[in-house]
DNA sequence: TAACTATGAATGAAGG
DNA sequence: CCTTCATTCATAGTTA
């Protein structure tokens, strides 16, 4: 009782219908509407085509893809679709985020630096040391877009697999988490000089 | 220092195979990717910015924060990407909630009703239910009462053991706003306020 | 120590 | 494709 199969890729009614929450009813047909859950062999089958360079598979292959899944579970067409679809998606991001943290502190290297801090959107290194607001980082990658020759059709990427559940490169660092809390009054300083530098909030505080 | 792996909470949904990637296998290094802790000075910034209206600010204005709250500690954009969403999504979660408890029994409306399981959550403030048109009502900030009478107590003074203030502020009553950026100065009006709650500030600003 | 809670980080599903 | 929402996973911190 999940996996939407809408048959087609466009629409699909489906209004998420917001019904009663908790009560974990015994009851059978449950109308709770619960996403789809890929299973372990699942996303290895999904992950290995997309990798392979078949990011964008046109719907007869998107079938082809959900009758092979089903066989570790329900799935829908619609799932597939969404899949890649994601995945395209975050991967791209992923990838530009990557570089553009990349543009900013050149002194990360691939090898193990990942730490806490997250990124802009997806994963990304820390920020650590003193980073000087030198971001302005645009559009950084040509990627696919550009080729919009064949509409829904085989899209070879070869993207680097950034991450899957296998080559996935754990990284750690020992790191130190500089505790650095100002001191109150530093902090005020620091606020306003910063919300100084907000029109909006001088014009509002002239307007008091 | 294992850090054994075998949490298993919730997760584990039938899956058919023993297979399963976050319970999986971690023998080897620690991939523990820490997770971002805030620092109360990051979330009375945060709380500010959203209460202020502002709950679904745009990339750019993402950035931005992002480059304040560092400040205070490192932070990447995807941690303020998720903050706010994460943020709004709750925060309409209990709106949800305790609209559907309150259509149950309108009776109980008490600040502070603990129960197990299946109770109120704890108070988040009123939100008009986009009751639309025209009054924008209110006004009232929630903050009010105690700070501004009297000097209530702040004994600040001491360079360093202010941070519990801060602890107290971020737990007032915010409230919702439809999902738009307000681009006025609602954001800086209540920050505003909120700050002058604080006598170090004002005294730093009566400074300047 | 285990159960629980709050919340950061994904990711499925839509809407535009 | 992009953005947003809802749900789920994972864990630092707290509690009994």
């Amino acid at each position: 009782p999940a996996t939407s199969t809408m048959g087609d890729h466009g629409r699909d009614r489906n209004s998420s219908s917001t019904l009663d929450r908790s009560t974990a009813d015994r009851t059978e047909t449950e109308p709770v509407r619960t996403r789809w859950m890929p299973k372990p062999e699942q996303i290895l089958i999904l992950e290995s085509i997309f990798n392979s360079g078949m990011v964008n598979p046109p719907k007869e292959e998107t079938v082809r893809i959900r009758k092979l899944l089903q066989k570790f579970g329900a799935v829908g067409d619609a799932n597939v679709f969404y899949w890649f679809q994601n995945r395209r998606s975050r991967s791209r991001r992923r990838q530009r985020q990557l570089q553009a943290s990349l543009m900013a502190d050149p002194r990360a290297v691939p090898g193990v630096t990942q730490q806490a801090g997250g990124g802009v959107l997806p994963h990304e290194p820390p920020t650590s040391s003193s980073s000087s607001s030198t971001s302005s980082n645009n559009s950084s990658f040509p990627c696919s877009s550009s080729a919009s020759s064949s509409p829904s059709s085989y899209n070879f990427v070869m993207d680097d697999g950034s991450d899957d559940l296998f080559s996935m490169i754990s990284s750690q660092t020992p790191f130190m988490c500089s505790s650095h809390v100002p001191r109150s009054h530093h902090m005020f300083a620091w606020l306003h000089e910063t919300l100084n530098s907000f029109p909006s909030f001088r014009a509002f505080c002239s307007m008091t």
